[in-house]
RNA sequence: GCACCCGUAGCUCAAUUGGAUAGAGCGGCAGCCUACGGAGCUGUAGGUUGGGGGUUCGACUCCCUCCGGGUGCACCA
């Protein structure tokens, strides 16, 4: 409908000689009284024109031809809005193509084509995952689902080293652990990790090896303790992710961009574009010249690279493997390290408009109206685990998808595990329910049959305001989709849900599906299995389940 | 000190990316079940959008400044 008023529009503005000297759009004004769409171009002519922006508006309006069957009445109103309002019936028409095709309803292609990468969670093997990575498990997948309905073609990426120091503490701190088991006074490495899943992986370690590993060397027994460790905690986080619908793609190793001679390569690129210097025996990138206020290591006095440097490695193989659009799913603590590696990616010739980096807050989470405290070192912090024992996945999903990445995140440990209708995922997923329930008792009264053809239902039946707003709402669901996807902002996806949601119980409340009036009755229940598709298909994007029964 | 994020109803958060009278949930108050699921619906109270300037037809949104909270500022990742 945007198309069809864009054509009609348009057309009158060149017939006025208005050339496209301004962007001619529309929208769904907040106001439903102010019409189904609005455009604002009146206003933009005025300033140009120099006339009064109701003056240009009413030009526009009388020249325009528009089908009465689609369009109700056109105004202009406030300041220089021309409002549209459409017919019933061009609405409730429409109900027929969500039910055409009812599991890719919601899909569009805008972003057919392009490939793209999403990288999210990439947490290090070093502990179990914690509350901020499942913040961001969440917004990574959702936002990769997102971009999958817009047509895009996505590779979901977890990114991580188990090299380096953090690693060695790891094995160290295993290792002191299982010496532990066989004597108590073996000293533990100072900045050891505390948590108890080191205790846990040493008593399976010893379940597998007995004491073995007391008799060998130190180096021997500590790699046998990183493999050990690694293996263990890795296959513990794949473990937590699936409980939560993650799956990733692919798993990036950062070691392998050593093996590989990646690593050198980035050097030399940039030392032949002449944007490294030696200096104090470290090797510096200017990012100074890419507009930052000071150059940075690449590579330590020691020989051994920073963070960066892998960081820009990586991002170039991103980039040589083809993808368009590469999305990087971060925790606020990494912003520092963004601006770095853009600037590395620019030097070596790639477009870092490309790159788009999606930076979450943190989470804080409250139980009984207090803040429960967490530190990693004092080794008693909630992890990923804990908190899907303690509320379910579905809650522990949507928590997150609920807030703007921007913000900081309240996870009410309370009103997660209420089941009652406080509790917002509960009221999604009741609607839902309800749906199904209502076409099962249909179906038990031989009322209706979503299986049998729906092109003889008589949408123009469906009259009363509940029922025209479900429709629009319902219609709205390929753009919202599409919206949330270009603006990596998921959780506009479970506000419009909610409305849904809302929309629909108000339309149950005022009027009884299963009827006496069986054409009536017919047209009531292709709406509600619209808006079970809708529901469901919203749903399946957030990685939260759609109930028939709860 | 510098950079980024946040500041909106008692609380947690939205606001179509610059649009019309700033909206939801929770909590408060008052109502609604003889028919398809009351995990629902309806009404009501609650605001100088942290303060102050500016940009324009129009600002929660953009710019400047100040105040308060968070995060980061290594030859750590």
């Amino acid at each position: 409908m945007k198309k069809y008023l864009a054509e009609k529009v348009g057309k009158t503005l060149r017939s006025l000689s208005y050339e496209g000297s301004v962007k001619l759009v529309f929208e769904k004004p907040k106001d439903e009284a102010h019409g189904d769409l609005t455009t604002n171009v009146a206003m933009l002519l005025a300033k140009t024109a120099k006339k009064n922006p109701r003056v240009v508006a009413q030009d526009i309006v009388s020249k325009l031809d528009l089908d009465p069957q689609f369009v109700s009445k056109v105004d202009i109103a406030g300041p220089g809005f021309i409002n549209f309002r459409f017919t019933d019936e061009f609405y409730t028409a429409q109900i027929s193509m969500i039910l055409k095709n009812p599991e890719t309803y919601g899909k569009t292609d805008t972003g057919a084509g392009q490939k793209t990468q999403v990288e999210y969670v990439s947490a290090n093997p070093t502990g179990p995952l914690s509350v901020g990575h499942g913040r961001q498990a969440a917004v990574g997948d959702t936002i990769a689902n997102l971009l999958a309905w817009s047509g895009y073609d996505v590779t979901r990426e977890y990114y991580y080293n188990n090299a380096g120091r953090q690693m060695r503490m790891l094995a160290e701190s295993t290792y002191a652990r299982y010496r532990q088991l066989f004597n108590q006074d073996f000293p533990f490495p100072e900045d050891g990790y505390q948590g108890d899943y080191i205790r846990e992986i040493a008593e399976n370690l010893k379940k597998e090896r007995r004491d073995t590993l007391a008799g060998l060397p130190q180096e021997e027994a500590l790699s046998v303790c990183k493999e050990f460790a690694e293996a263990e905690l890795f296959e513990a986080i794949k473990k937590v992710l699936a409980r939560m619908g993650v799956v990733h793609d692919v798993f990036f190793n950062e070691d392998s961009l050593y093996s590989s001679g990646k690593i050198k390569e980035v050097i030399e690129e940039l030392r032949v574009k002449g944007l490294v210097y030696d200096s104090e025996g470290a090797v510096w990138l200017k990012t100074t010249v890419m507009g930052l206020d000071q150059d940075r290591v690449i590579v330590k006095s020691t020989g051994e690279p920073t963070y960066r440097l892998p960081d820009i490695a990586y991002h170039r193989e991103k980039f040589k493997r083809g993808f368009d659009l590469i999305v990087d799913v971060f925790g606020a603590d990494h912003i520092a390290t963004i601006p770095d590696v853009l600037a590395g990616v620019k030097a070596l010739g790639y477009d870092p408009e490309k790159v788009k980096v999606v930076i979450h807050q943190f989470v804080t989470l409250m139980r009984d109206g207090e803040q429960v405290k967490m530190s990693k070192r004092l080794a008693n912090f909630v992890t990923l685990d804990e908190l899907i024992d303690e509320v379910g996945s579905d809650a522990v999903r949507f928590f997150f998808l609920m807030r703007s990445t921007s913000s900081h995140l309240e996870f009410d440990l309370n009103l997660a595990k209420e089941q009652s209708e406080k509790n917002p995922v509960y009221y999604l997923q009741y609607a839902h329910a309800r749906i199904a329930s209502i076409l099962r008792f249909a179906e038990g009264q031989g009322t209706f049959d979503a299986k049998v053809s729906l092109d003889k239902i008589e949408y123009n039946l469906l009259k009363g305001p509940a029922e025209i707003s479900l429709v629009k709402l319902l219609l709205e669901f390929p753009e919202t989709v599409e919206l949330c996807a270009s603006a990596f902002e998921p959780h506009r996806l479970t506000t419009y849900l909610h409305d849904v949601a809302t929309a629909f119980h108000k339309f149950y409340h005022e009027h009884r599906v299963v009827i006496p009036e069986i054409e009536l009755a017919k047209a009531r229940l292709s709406l509600c299995l619209a808006a079970k598709t809708v529901l469901a298909n919203g749903c399946k994007i957030l990685g939260i389940s759609a109930p028939e029964r709860m």
